[in-house]
Formats: structure tokens, C-alpha cells, sequence
RNA sequence: GGGCGCGUAGCUCAAUGGUAGAGCAGCGGCCUUUUAAGCCGUUGGUUCAGAGUUCGAUCCUCUGCGCGCUCACCA
């Protein structure tokens, strides 16, 4: 139980709390009178100054008690909303005595408080309310981490701040609390994703929602989390895409619809993998990979621009140039370019095998020969993609739902956008025939059917789907938290999301 | 899952094979325009948990837990 935990320091606020009870003061009141944010009150006042006026009288201010300075007669604090600080000044004179001793007594950081008083400017310049009265919004119990801020020639210092990434993420709403840069990421996110709803909307594209809890997955290669539907006795799957169902649509006469949602896929966590994460898809009839591009290159500048103002980002000690249009790159060029490796002329599995062996990059005997490529790709191509980049036509074997390139059956439309060496997005021309499309399911699980880890089912529903057709049809899938992470410039998706996933640790 | 590193007061960090200290915050004072307020005094620790070595462990060893980096897995 909470109280039974309480340290010497917190059982001095609880203390607090029944004395303000016994003296008929309600420390959780129900409502409050605040009638507007700091950042307002802010302006309404340089607005009256304007004017030639000296305060702004009867204004209530509400937020969390960040600083105290007592003097005795006097005291200074600062609040602090969601829109920034202010600073409170009570004095004896306004108060009287018992008042402002009842401040100093029972108030402490992290409380909320709410003040009404007049706006004015302080001796040292700083806008302030001189406040008249005020009442206790909510007692906090626990102390907050401590945090200072120190102008120094105009730039804020901050001292002792809240680090331990374990304790960020676990406890966001201290981190939050504490850290308003923290805050301010949260916003950049909401920006963005704002950003790609008016960019799609005004484009006549249509958001949807499809099922997050699907009987087959598909759509990518990854492995399930799997659950269970008791009353229908059935097994299901959270989805790892939502490719199959948005294509659906695209059969259905929805020719342009995109989903902004949660992907899980049970694997590894790192900087750049969460289990759960959110992405972006979007398909659009009557166009191709080319026309996704576009689409990629004006949308994620469009993002910055938004967000910064211009179109360069700083990610991972790199300046990056977001300006279209974005470099465009075969795999095939690229190997040539940065690996001397033509892989025309490594047809077979056994002579990219000896290619691998020679170049001591290790792989798994038996996986398909576009896997290899891949290898190959990730060693050679990847790395050097830190400039905005489409590294275009990927194997057939390694692309299940994408259109071949016209004439060359080993190759596939299908492009992945490189940012700072990550990879931010995954396109393709749409496999639109129903018949290939069966066959490719089948070569699927024939190639996976020695790795038990994973498995790729096939979908006859969406076999079925296609035979009714689906025209020619562009679709691409962007990682929004990467997104966040590159446009603010963290190096891992942890300060992106705002409860990243932890192990469970045994205590409350 | 493998390798490496880390875990000390509420926060940020010190320290030593002889059971721990600072700043901030907390508590008690002084101070009627302060702003990392200041000054004086002061409380606070299962040194992540458990086991071992040792006369003695926060430190050395092992195991576990958690976090970070990295590799693997994976877009």
C-alpha cells in the first residue's frame, strides 16, 4: 500500500494534509477557478503595458509549484502550466501574516495551487502575479526530482535534471513533469502526424481503421503475438501489417485510403524496434512505386517544414537535406557502386554463397538467393545511405506482394527509403495478379518451411480478393516513431514513444 | 538469446577491503523585489537482491533482477 512505503519526507506532506483537513481546507478540492494559462496571462499583460497600463487585475493562475523562494516577509515562486511558467509573488502586505505563513507551511514543490491576483512587473522586470489569494489545487505527495534552471548569458542550465533513462520510462509522467523538452517532443509527434493527415487528406485519400486482432497475419515478415477469443474458442493474431486489408479496399473502390496505426511484431527490441509501433500505409489506385516516391519525398519534407521551418534535419551527428527530390538508387547500381559487385553476375545461390564466403559475411546455408542479395545490401548499400535515398527493385524472393519489373522476373517495384542509414519506409508497385499472387503465398512457405520460427500463411481470403480485381495500385508503409525520432533528431525510438516497452519488474 | 558496461540518499554524483559523503530537495532558524536566492544549523542510506571469500564486503567472486551499448533476430 502507498502509505505503507512512505519515507520521512513524504510522511511530512501527508502530515500536512490532515492538518489543512483539520483546519477545514480541502487539499484536493473539486474544482478550480483558473481563468487562463501562464502563456496568456503573459500576453494579456504585455498587451495592457502596451497600452500604458501597470497590472492587469483579477486574474486567477493555476498550475504546479516548480520553485520557492521565501524571504519571510515575502516569497517567491514559480508555477508552471502547459504553457510555460510564471511567477507568483505573495507578500505580507496583500496576505497578512497568518496567509502567507500558511503558504510557506503548507505548500511544497509539485503541489498545485491556484492564485488569482493582479499582473504586474516586478522590481528586476520579470511579468508576475502579485497575488491576493490562493488555495491549494492538489497536494502532491511525493517530491518531484529536484530541477533548477539558471540563466546564464541568456542560454537556460539546468541543473540536477531527472537522466536515469530507467526511471524516464517508467515513470514518463516525472519525466514529463520535469523535463518540458520531454514535452516538447510529444508535441513534435502530434505536429507530424498532423502533418501526414492533411498531407493524404488533401490528396482525396481516405482514412480507415482494419482489424488489429486478425485470424491470418500477413503483409510482412515478421513474427505474431498471438492471443485468444474465448467465447469464439479461436486463436488470433495481433496484425504485424495491414497491407492485406487496406488492398481489400482498394478492390472494394476505395482508391485511395491510408491507415495511421499500431503494428506488433514479436522480435528483438532496439533503438529502433518497439514491439509495438506505429505505422503508416497507404494505397492509391492507378499508380506505381514512382508515384509513391513522390509521394514519400514531399510528405516526410513536408513534415520538417512544418516542424522546423526548413528542410534540413541534424540526425546522428549528420546533416541531412530533406529537400526534394531524393536520391534514387537501384540495388543492383548500388552493389556496383560501393561493393565492385555486379549481381548479374551471381545468378545462382552457389555463386552468391562463394561471393558471401569471400567477402566473410556470414548467412545461413539454404536461404533463398534474394535473402543474399539482402545480406549483401545491408553490408555494402545501407551504411552509406545517409542522405534521403529510394534503394529501388528488390528481388522477387524476398518480396512476396510486389509486381515484378517489367521483363526481368528476379526483380520486384519495390523501393525502401533510407534516412541516416535507417530505414524509414518500404514501397511497392502492388501485385495485382490474383494467380502469381497465389503461387508467391506457396513459395513463401516452402522457403520458410525449414525455419520453424517463422511461418507465412497463406491468405485465401485475399487471393479470392484479387481474383475480383484490383487495378494497377502503388502502396507504401512509412514507420512513424522513426520518423519522430529522425525529424527530432533522437538516436533511439525510446524518446519518441512515450511508454516504450520495459521488462516488468517484480515490486508494486 | 550472446558479449561488454552500469546499479550508492528523492534527484545528480563522490568514496574506500575497516559498515559511506557532497550539492540540490527535505526539516529548523534569519531576511519585505527574489530568481540555481543567500547565510547558519540539521535529518535522511537494506550502497539493486541473494550467496560466497575474508577477522571484516558498497568494493573481490558467483547467481539472480533491472537498465544501457552491441551482436544476433528483425524492416
Amino acid at each position: 500500500m502507498l502509505l505503507d512505503d512512505f519515507s520521512e519526507l513524504e510522511n511530512t506532506r501527508l502530515e500536512k494534509i490532515h492538518r489543512m483537513r483539520d483546519e477545514g481546507i480541502e487539499p484536493y478540492p473539486t474544482r478550480s477557478a483558473k481563468s487562463m494559462n501562464n502563456a496568456d496571462a503573459v500576453k494579456a499583460f504585455e498587451t495592457a503595458e502596451a497600452e500604458g497600463k501597470v497590472e492587469v487585475p483579477d486574474v486567477v493562475l493555476a498550475g504546479r509549484i516548480r520553485a520557492i523562494r521565501n524571504m519571510g516577509k515575502l516569497c517567491f515562486t514559480h508555477i508552471e502550466d502547459s504553457s510555460g511558467k510564471i511567477q507568483l509573488f505573495l507578500r505580507i502586505n496583500e496576505l497578512g501574516e497568518e496567509k502567507l505563513n500558511s503558504f510557506v507551511r503548507d505548500f511544497d514543490l509539485g503541489d498545485f495551487i491556484e492564485a488569482s491576483g493582479a499582473l504586474t512587473r516586478t522590481r528586476r522586470g520579470e511579468i508576475t502575479l502579485m497575488v491576493h489569494d490562493f488555495k491549494m489545487l492538489a497536494k502532491a505527495l511525493y517530491q518531484l526530482p529536484a530541477d533548477k534552471d539558471q540563466v546564464v548569458d541568456g542560454e537556460t542550465v539546468r541543473h540536477a535534471v531527472l537522466s536515469d533513462p530507467e526511471t524516464r520510462y517508467r515513470q514518463r509522467y516525472v519525466d514529463l513533469a520535469v523535463n518540458p523538452d520531454v514535452r516538447e517532443i510529444f508535441k513534435a509527434r502530434a505536429k507530424i502526424v498532423d502533418t501526414v493527415r492533411t498531407y493524404l487528406d488533401e490528396r482525396d485519400y481516405i482514412e480507415v481503421e482494419t482489424p488489429i486482432l486478425q485470424p491470418i497475419y500477413g503483409g510482412a515478415a515478421a513474427r505474431p503475438f498471438t492471443t485468444y477469443h474465448n467465447q469464439l474458442h479461436q486463436e488470433l493474431f495481433l496484425r504485424i501489417s495491414f497491407e492485406l486489408y487496406l488492398k481489400r479496399l482498394i478492390v472494394g473502390g476505395m482508391d485511395r485510403v491510408y491507415e495511421i496505426g499500431r503494428d506488433f511484431r514479436n522480435e528483438g527490441v532496439s533503438f529502433k524496434h518497439n514491439p509495438e509501433f506505429t505505422q503508416l500505409e497507404l494505397y492509391e489506385a492507378y499508380t506505381d512505386y514512382h508515384g509513391m516516391m513522390r509521394i514519400a519525398e514531399e510528405m516526410v519534407s513536408q513534415c520538417a517544414y512544418e516542424l522546423n521551418g526548413h528542410y534540413i534535419i541534424n540526425y546522428d551527428g549528420n546533416e541531412i537535406d530533406l529537400t526534394p527530390p531524393w536520391k534514387r538508387i537501384t540495388i543492383r547500381q548500388g552493389l556496383i557502386d560501393y561493393a565492385d559487385i555486379d549481381i548479374k553476375d551471381y545468378p545462382t545461390v552457389e555463386s552468391l554463397e562463394a561471393l558471401l564466403k569471400e567477402r566473410d559475411i556470414p548467412f545461413k546455408p539454404g536461404v533463398p538467393h534474394g535473402k543474399l542479395i539482402g545480406l549483401l545490401m545491408e553490408e555494402y548499400i545501407e551504411p552509406r545511405l545517409i542522405q534521403p535515398t529510394f534503394l529501388c527493385d528488390y528481388p522477387r524472393d524476398i518480396s512476396p506482394l510486389a509486381k515484378n519489373v517489367p521483363g526481368d522476373p528476379s526483380t520486384v517495384e519495390r523501393f525502401e527509403i533510407f534516412i541516416g542509414g535507417v530505414e524509414l519506409g518500404n514501397a511497392f508497385t502492388e501485385l495485382n495478379d490474383p494467380v502469381e499472387q497465389e503461387k508467391r503465398f506457396l513459395e513463401m512457405a516452402d522457403a520458410y518451411a525449414k525455419d520453424d520460427e517463422e511461418q507465412h500463411p497463406m491468405d485465401h481470403d485475399f487471393v479470392r480478393a484479387l481474383a475480383y480485381g484490383m487495378p494497377p495500385t502503388g502502396g507504401m508503409g512509412i514507420g512513424i516513431d522513426r520518423l519522430v525520432m529522425m525529424l527530432t533528431g533522437k538516436n533511439t525510438l525510446r524518446e519518441v514513444i512515450l511508454f516504450p516497452h520495459l521488462r516488468k519488474i517484480e515490486d508494486q
